[in-house]
DNA sequence: ACCAAGCTAGCCAAATTTGACTACTGCCGC
DNA sequence: GCGGCAGTAGTCAAATTTGGCTAGCTTGGT
């Protein structure tokens, strides 16, 4: 899994109705090309997949208002509501050791209540403590450690980036816990999406120079 | 860049001539299957392409001498010999963020020698500090911190990744420096394939059940 | 008046990745 | 003496991802 479907759907909800560009600047304006695969290939392929498969509705609209070819505007449906929550509940709980999986799921989770996203974040750090045991059981035991030579460092490797990344999930919770950020049902949501028009105080500076990257 | 092409060109080389099957099961004896995306669709379409290119050189053998289909055996190229230390050497030192990539780069560092290694260690450090200056610099002098809501929990876990990424290539150094495993021109190499033959410790027990992931 | 940049919006071919499927062989139990 | 399971070696279609390309409008400078 990558974070692209959560990302095109979270934007497009936010927006109630998006074309493309729109997804594609909200996407920037996150920062998500720095840690995700969001080019605009990647984004205009899974609007079209997901409008294919009913998760989006697609609205055909006249030529742009501002250059460029006619764009199709999209909106999300029922069931493209449902895999969002789906998807951003499995993306918070998975230890699946992809960050930008995580990132994506932080940006949306305050969707959510608070006590549910307590307790998808407790039940991250208990599948990573799990995936820890079974990994070391499993790959230690045989001979004793030592036996591996270098390869030994790989364990050591994954197994520094399980602890420490449970360690900041249990910061977060305590965070949250403890009382930080607005969640779903307590008030005025904050709203990270660019409105129409609005300019993007975090673009690169670089122009578009014909999408090189 | 995903680290497939480093696995699969670092192991036919560990074998000097090697077939599909045998790369695949030296991947699962690494646990790359773990860690990165190593599908037997993906290994064999590896080879053919690094074969097109002119990394690898096929040779067409006749029927297998344990069942199934004929079997095709690779050989690493000078040039896919040069590739493989350039990919090793980018994977040691670039701070990707994808876990994979420097996974697959420490099961080969001791084909380098150890003083190489640990400059291109240091380097990563560094590029990790640098990485680290410029995205504080860039996304927080604005309005100040705590602008952002949650979003700020973003770059609050990026930023954690990227130091304890750091500390972790430091205490690397620091073992390598005191002495640790056996590097390039130090003596017999610790090799890390399956012989022909050998069965797998590490194999899963599962059947291959047709290949279900 | 006009033309070079740059922005808006999106398309496309090629490469890669995924998940499932095929075909053959040896062997074990019945 | 044969049915089926496990293992060997690989293929294939579909989905995704990448990197680059197109084409219409706007704007600032000359």
């Amino acid at each position: 899994m990558s974070a692209i479907r959560l990302l095109v759907l979270g934007a497009v909800r936010q927006h109630g109705r998006a074309h493309g560009y729109q997804v594609r600047n909200d996407l920037e304006y996150w920062g998500a090309h720095e840690w995700s695969n969001t080019k605009p290939g990647s984004i205009y392929h899974a609007l079209k997949q997901m409008a294919k498969q009913g998760l989006l509705l697609a609205h055909e609209i006249a030529p742009s208002t501002a250059g460029g070819p006619p764009r199709v505007e999209y909106e999300i449906t029922e069931q493209g509501t449902e895999e969002y929550f789906a998807l951003l509940r499995a993306y918070l709980t998975a230890y699946d050791q992809r960050p930008d999986v995580l990132t994506a799921a932080l940006g949306f989770m305050v969707d959510l209540p608070r006590e549910e996203v307590l307790a998808l974040l407790e039940e991250r750090v208990r599948k990573i403590e799990e995936w820890r045991a079974a990994v070391t059981e499993y790959y230690l035991p045989a001979e004793g450690p030592g036996q591996y030579g270098h390869i030994g460092e790989i364990m050591n490797y994954w197994l520094h980036s399980a602890d420490t990344g449970a360690e900041w999930t249990r910061g977060l919770v305590a965070r949250v816990r403890g009382g930080a950020y607005t969640f779903a049902g307590e008030g005025a949501p904050f709203v990270g999406v660019l409105a129409e028009g609005e300019e993007n105080p975090f673009a690169t500076g670089r122009p578009h120079d014909g999408d090189a990257h």
